[in-house]
DNA sequence: CCTTGGCACTCGATTGTACCGAGTGCTGAC
DNA sequence: GTCAGCACTCGGTACAATCGAGTGCCAAGG
């Protein structure tokens, strides 16, 4: 597509202006001991690479700036990176000490991976179909809500509250914990929609296409068993409707957004970047759009966020068995270090995978 | 202190600058149907209020700015006040919409003081002193870590893991959960510490003081029943030390920080704003300082954190059941609305109370 | 003694002008 | 295709002039 010399003239039109933010003419691009043409060639070639699209110019006059497509050019084209020895040994250092609660772990990894690259980074927790259920617990926590939790294979604890009939009586509601301790040990969350979904009575059934589930709630029981057995059933949909896309709980962990104000000259644009970063639920889709498309950088204009339309996302999935479970990502400015930053996503998502794999 | 026109005088420049975010001149002291004099008596007014230490100036010719004592005095003289209607009605409304797990309620609560004030908000999640254990469990993690889950009153889960011995039977530990139901049953972390303190065995004793507890570990078993009693003595410890000062997990839900970017012209002290608001622990003891003092407002440099000497914060308390279990808390520029922000927080913070104790 | 109009003075902000220099595009020669 | 040379562009800086909001002080009047 690019001949050679166009090629290491745009790569070194990102690169230095990646490292000084500012547009660069040809003099500087000579400088380079790969380029030995004279600035006027360089002109020349400039002049096609912006006919192309890879570059543009802020005004005449000025030195080139690449686009979108000049920095996809490039990214494309970088070898596979690998991080700095500190930055290595950080994060072994990390992940050595790194213990205790899932939660800490995570918000702790959002950190690390901000200082390593000095930009904001993002932890999306894993999901929990690759943990199975542990141990289980029915409480009532008030005369018409109970409470499951449910301590998963990694030490995590989940959490779910139900809707009870207040006829409910705590005999019943013991022996459906029992029953529930039972069903659910040893199982991840997609195995318990199977077993709704398939058996064990009162199935969705018809209004499961386009109209919302109805809140889990039981009937007043008549017969007895029956009201446990509707218990039981109400307790599982929960659980495994908590999995489905319905979920607005996306939590993300984000570490370093502070790091986004020294990024931007405009006080508005650090407002708004900010802003999209409290929205975790943006935040996840962004990064679940990036990486169904199976790219690890998103740059610029590339996703649709208008607001981010100056920021670069590179992202990487972490996996527990061999199944991808969560991803963490970095966000800068389209102009920030790409190789540094696949680097260190690479590598702190290889130790989280296994990090949560040893069960933390 | 300060006569009556001089009073006026100081509240007009600060209500002006406050309004305005410019040195205010004499020139529009007196527009104020309040004050009438003419501009020159305000002025040598004015060089008095200087003199005082309640205003400043950034150079000759400039209008007056207040100081630090020139807000505390406007913020003390202030009239209990009240929210605007509209604002009344958004808390009403999200008060009554509010429900669900007590993290989802506090992070949400964050966001709508900030959208209340426009101004960053920090949610200090309740102590858990005034709770009681409605239900535990204890349940084995890895070889060597078991983990407690304790359901509180008002649904939340708190959870804290232990190191075992590797040797502790699976019977063992079925025993001491048991054991650590029966025990925990109905009471607050507070008094778990005090059954670890006075009986149940392995207590601390000597090493109170000044050394660090030691980690819960728990010695090979010999015989069997003394090794069920020194784990469920090391759950104890574990969930009474959670509540010490030793707590660095010190959480907190900080909504809006994105709003302080346009607070501030110069984008260094964004950085270093929203670089704090990020560090949980320092929050947490900045609002725990100003509330100590008995203050509700800090303005500038009256806390001690130089990187906030442009920032104000106005915290209130909440109660649960007549006792403060956490707190609230507003952080603008200096220039914020000191009367707006001071209604939302005592507002906010009463729904909040009168939330959880229902249960949530 | 407090208040006030008058007045000189200060100093940041704005505007205008000139100039510099980094950078481009083009052209004609090799 | 490459390159030296050249005219041209245009943002940035430096400097001066001007403007105006605001002060401090003083002398007169209640």
């Amino acid at each position: 597509m690019l001949d050679a010399r166009k090629s290491a003239i745009l790569n070194k039109v990102v690169t230095e202006h990646i490292a000084t933010a500012q547009p660069v003419g040809s003099a500087h691009v000579v400088r380079d001991p790969l380029i030995d043409v004279s600035p006027a060639t360089v002109r020349s070639d400039m002049a096609a690479l912006e006919r192309d699209g890879y570059l543009t110019h802020p005004h005449t006059s000025a030195g080139r700036v690449p686009t979108d497509k000049g920095y996809r050019f490039f990214v494309d084209q970088l070898s596979p990176p690998a991080l700095d020895p500190a930055g290595e040994e950080q994060v072994q250092d990390f992940f050595a000490r790194a213990h205790g609660e899932l939660e800490r772990v995570l918000r702790d990894t959002s950190k690390l991976l901000s200082q390593l690259t000095d930009y904001a980074a993002v932890v999306v927790p894993p999901t929990h179909d690759t943990l199975t259920v542990r141990s289980s617990l029915l409480v009532r926590i008030a005369p018409r809500a109970a409470l499951i939790v449910l301590v998963l294979s990694n030490g995590a604890v989940d959490r779910h509250s139900v809707e009870i009939d207040e006829s409910t009586t705590d005999d019943q509601l013991e022996r459906a914990g029992a029953r529930l301790a039972a069903l659910l040990a040893g199982r991840t969350a997609g195995e318990v929609e199977q077993v709704v979904t398939s058996g064990a009575g009162a199935a969705p059934g018809a209004g499961a296409g386009g109209t919302p589930p109805a809140p889990p709630a039981v009937p007043a029981a008549v017969d007895c068993e029956a009201a446990v057995d509707a218990l039981v059933a109400a307790c599982c949909r929960e659980i495994a409707g908590r999995q489905l896309p319905s979920q607005d709980t996306d939590e993300v962990y984000v570490g370093g957004a502070a790091r986004m104000a020294e990024q931007f000259p405009a006080v508005q644009t650090v407002r708004e970047v900010l802003s999209i970063l409290e929205q975790s639920f943006v935040v996840v889709s962004l990064i679940r759009d990036v990486l169904a498309q199976g790219q690890s950088v998103s740059i610029g204009t590339e996703h649709g966020l208008a607001p981010l339309a100056e920021c670069s996302l590179v992202v990487a999935p972490y996996e527990v068995a061999d199944e991808v479970v969560g991803t963490i990502g970095v966000l800068g400015p389209t102009r920030m270090n790409y190789s540094q930053a696949l680097a260190a996503v690479a590598v702190v998502s290889q130790h989280l995978g296994r990090q949560l794999a040893a069960g933390s």
